[in-house]
DNA sequence: CAGTCGATTCACT
DNA sequence: GTGAATCGACTGA
């Protein structure tokens, strides 16, 4: 029996798409989707709002310092997922692009969810608003079931797991927006490397960085 | 080894 | 708009 195409298919992104410069890959993820697998059921996700970080020489990244434990994935090769762990209580994703040692990465901020609603809907409350279910790189976390067991998982397997990035519909640049990173201070805001699709309900709002209040 | 604070979210006023 | 939640990576002594 032939099923009409949904958007759990379609064609994987290779790993070469990964492998460009950071800056080139982060808008054109808008638009695509991933797509993710668990035993509850597969997930799709189209991407709305994206940020870049670009290395060690970028104040705002986690590489920044250099290679420790936590940010190893970054200086690995592209096309794998780089998950942390942040403020006691989240998980944040990103894709690591580039060469090996590029240490750059795109943190997947936001999307729609395009497949999947109800299981996103059970990781994330029964009375979420489809567009504030992926709305944030935590609550996309979140809906996706993502923690830190996927860190260095592959995002171009040869099979569809966990992960698997689809070409999607590439955003209209016309339609793609960029500006400072959320919550990143000091050197690393003047960089404008936050990317999202103008007017899309499930971009979240941008917040500048705030220094936590001493107790 | 103790102190600091984070690529955030949520409840509450 | 403000503050709490919650923990571990990183820093510098």
């Amino acid at each position: 029996m032939i099923t009409a195409p949904g958007p759990l298919d379609g064609t994987p992104l290779d790993r070469s798409f990964f492998d460009r410069p950071v800056l080139d890959v982060a808008p054109d993820l808008l638009g695509r989707v991933l797509v993710r697998e668990t035993d509850d059921g597969p997930i799709a996700l189209r991407l709305t709002e994206v940020e870049a970080y670009a290395g060690p020489a970028d104040p705002g990244s986690h590489a920044y310092r250099g290679r420790t434990a936590r940010n190893a994935v970054m200086f690995g090769p592209p096309g794998y997922v780089y998950v942390y762990f942040t403020y006691g209580m989240w998980h944040c994703m990103n894709l690591v692009c580039g060469p090996p040692g590029t240490a750059s990465a795109v943190l997947l901020r936001a999307g729609e969810i395009t497949e999947g609603a109800e299981l996103a809907r059970k990781r994330r409350g029964t009375s979420r608003r489809d567009s504030d279910l992926a709305q944030g790189p935590a609550r996309l976390a979140t809906a996706l079931g993502v923690d830190r067991a996927l860190n260095g998982a592959d995002a171009c397997p040869p099979r569809p797991e966990p992960f698997r990035m689809l070409t999607g519909a590439p955003a209209d640049p016309d339609t793609v927006r960029n500006g400072p990173r959320t919550g990143v201070g000091g050197e690393g805001a003047a960089h404008p490397w936050r990317f999202w699709i103008d007017g899309d309900p499930t971009v979240s709002p941008y917040r500048a960085h705030v220094p936590r209040r001493r107790r």
